[in-house]
DNA sequence: CTGTTAGCGCATTCAA
DNA sequence: TTGAATGCGCTAACAG
């Protein structure tokens, strides 16, 4: 391996002197600086990370934690796209990005120490927020930087966070429902755990109370991302005597099955039902009908939250933030 | 921040003895380690990863190479799918998991060499197999540790990967539909340059031979992952004047594409057009209709490739091992 | 079975 | 503007 020594030799300098140049410290003569790159470059010179790292006490790496993927809700094109919206911060600003790998809660715990304990990384994302979170607490009893991609359950204002207004974004979604005279109109949601589940939902609460429509607690459904969730809501929702004739749901993945499990019982959308959705994820372009959504900014979701970070792992002491992503709703054929 | 010296302070032996505590050498007394360990819990004493990367000479971390995502590639729910695999594995190992966060192919392979020169991570795993590609060339020169997901487009009998054998899946997938009848089938695909889509069209291509059907230049279509990827790729074939009945699709996510806009012009499927399609990603099983699909286990994709990749790391000098993980075609209803 | 010593590769004082 | 010395936290060789 050729190290620093190895330059500073070739290039007849000190070891300290080349260490300057490679931080492009301003009281090296541009000569030297020259006559060290060279030799940098002849050698074929890399610096050593973990030697850095160990003296700087930082990674220059940031922790970015998934939820637990018992279910499928990992297949949520939601994560790719946040993860492209912090990759390219991150890949910006020369850091790099140690994905989580458990599959449990537990694992998942024990795999934010190891990053918190053994240094491995300077600031974690997390990309969930739900009630009650062991690591959320951890990382909080630990003052280690952390952003939410989401609203925190608790210690809102002591939390950097970016979200998207989801009570607003609820709330206008349904009354698109409204305003086309849709009078029954049921919730469908993932993990009542969560916290966007529960914003959404009461974005839609507040709709229908301003509207003056009756709000009926059988028509607040939750459900698994998995595949099946979407049909065992419309399983139930068809059981109904009073059957809803517009669909709120909170992600445009529980969509999909919503409509296959519907289509097959012959309702057709968005002649039978309307429905409106969350996310704007790729797929709500291709389905049939097309989805009617609400366009969350995915991308920027996660580019502001790696920003947020990055700043914060620099300047300790930043304040924390709440970032607050704009939505707009996409008009498409599902109403 | 506390170091081995607090804890062989504490408990009263020398570092180099605890650092032998912590790696559980089978050379000291239970009695020190109890003592030892006492202190350490007490002290909430943590090894430092990066002084101990700097010695070891080894950082214990794998990288993983997504392909450029210019396009919606990465919105696949391979991916996910793919990492969970990779993430199972690497996760029981204690390994970390370090995600390329490059968006072009500039920017990748710079990432690469970062990883490489840095000695950021022991060995590579590539989430994608093309032709000419720069950062498997750059792999090579450096003989770095490295594992493909896909089948090497050269220097395959010395490169480790792990693949399904995508020939003989396209070939046993494009029967099902000659033995239906289907005379006149077409195959759409992705990116001419991925060794995926050509063994796959290969496969498609031995089997209209040895049925002795006609193979039609113009019926080889080859297409974007995009939404509009499988959109186009109908718009093309319906101005055809001799139509296909039968359609090969290379990808879950554009036959999705592909079924929307065929349905939009009133086709049917599977009335009056069959599809089958590979992958059997979550969505193949909620679409309308659920499709007829390859299931390539890309989940055992990933932890294959982990596994492989791992075992080259620990022990150099471990030939190249080519790892084909079967296939087995799902019978739905596109058919 | 345990302690002493040295050194991994780098950044950073302090001198010059 | 540069060099020499020191130490980051840990492991491993060598003694004992």
């Amino acid at each position: 391996m050729v190290t620093i020594k190895d330059v500073a030799k070739l290039s007849g300098v000190s070891p300290s002197t080349v260490s300057r140049v490679i931080a492009d410290n301003p009281r090296i003569t541009e000569e030297t600086k020259k006559k060290v790159r060279k030799a940098m470059k002849q050698l074929g010179y890399h610096p050593n990370i973990s030697a850095r790292n160990l003296v700087a006490k930082s990674t220059k790496a940031i922790g970015v934690i998934m939820p637990s993927s018992a279910n499928t809700a990992l297949q949520n094109p939601f994560f790719p796209e946040v993860l492209r919206g912090i990759g390219s911060v991150i890949h910006e600003a020369r850091y790099s990005l140690s994905l989580s790998t458990g599959e449990t809660d537990d694992e998942i715990c024990e795999e934010v120490k190891r990053m918190v304990f053994g240094r491995y990384v300077d600031g974690i994302i997390l990309l969930y927020s739900r009630l009650n979170d062991r690591v959320t607490n951890f990382l909080r009893e630990q003052d280690f930087p952390f952003v939410i991609v989401g609203k925190p359950y608790e210690n809102e204002s002591e939390t950097t966070y970016v979200d998207n207004d989801n009570l607003k974004a609820g709330k206008e979604i349904t009354k698109c429902l409204i305003d086309k005279g849709h009078e029954k109109i049921a919730f469908i949601g993932g993990s009542s755990d969560l916290i966007v589940t529960k914003d959404r939902q009461d974005g839609y609460i507040e709709a229908l109370k301003e509207a003056g429509l009756e709000e009926n607690d059988s028509y607040k459904i939750h459900t698994e991302f998995l595949k099946s969730g979407g049909r065992e809501a419309v399983e139930y929702l068809l059981s109904l005597k009073e059957k809803p004739t517009g669909l709120v749901v909170s992600d445009d993945l529980i969509s999909l099955g919503v409509i296959s499990r519907l289509e097959e019982s012959g309702y057709s959308i968005p002649d039978d039902l309307s429905l409106v959705s969350f996310n704007n994820v790729y797929l709500s372009e291709i389905t049939r009908p097309p989805l009617t959504t609400v366009d969350i900014q995915i991308y920027e979701l996660g580019a502001q939250s790696a920003k947020a970070l990055i700043e914060k792992t620099v300047n300790k002491g930043e304040p924390a933030k709440r970032i607050i992503i704009p939505h707009k709703i996409v008009y498409r054929d599902s109403v």
